[in-house]
DNA sequence: ATCCAATATCGGAGTTTCCCGATATATAGA
DNA sequence: TCTATATATCGGGAAACTCCGATATTGGAT
């Protein structure tokens, strides 16, 4: 858990509201083909948030390489939800030394 | 509470360090001339964080205007403390919404 | 094999961040 | 007034970040 890399990959709000939306899928990606408990494909966040194909691609990624993701690539897709487990972490960590 | 230029404020680790260090005060800057009432002063970072004087200046002007902490300028020296309320609104907020 | 769809990666332009030394400002003290 | 100290601001170079379109890759379908 690398507070550091995991702050980072916070300072930009299109990822924080990549995760927000992550929190309740069936909220905000309803229209999704596939069912919500296999995650939320890529093209889903670049549908709601304007940003091009390989832009959201790179952010998903850096959510990725900070653990605040996880990916399950099946087939072509790539369904992505949050880890729960580094969020509590982090958050708990913040918590106790900010 | 903009919370996205907090985030974007503790997106560095020597801003995140120095709120830390101020958590502690007596800890971390026992070597204060003044007391440790009135806050810490700038230098006591610069001699701790290997930092140009201009730079952390920047870095404390950072945390500033994001709010995460508060100054008392008393003569020419300027006494830096946490702020509290926006920290514990901060911490709360990214609880709830992350 | 070929085509299409989904995602990842590359290359590059524009912007922001980070750092420094130099300079400006403001106060304190002799 | 002159000097020293503390902090802020300026200017610029280097690095990182953000975004895009183009291309590569992967898998499914025909």
């Amino acid at each position: 858990m690398d507070k550091t890399e995991i702050l980072k990959a916070l300072a930009h709000p299109v990822r924080v509201e990549f995760l927000e939306w992550m929190k309740e899928p069936e909220r905000h990606f309803c229209d999704q083909a596939h069912p919500l408990e296999m995650g939320i494909c890529a093209s889903q966040f670049e549908k709601r948030c304007g940003l091009s194909q390989s832009t959201v691609s790179a952010h998903l990624s850096t959510l990725e390489k900070a653990r605040l993701v996880k990916i399950d690539r099946v087939g072509q897709w790539a369904f992505y939800h949050r880890d729960e487990k580094t969020i509590a972490a982090f958050l708990d960590d913040l918590r106790s030394t900010l």
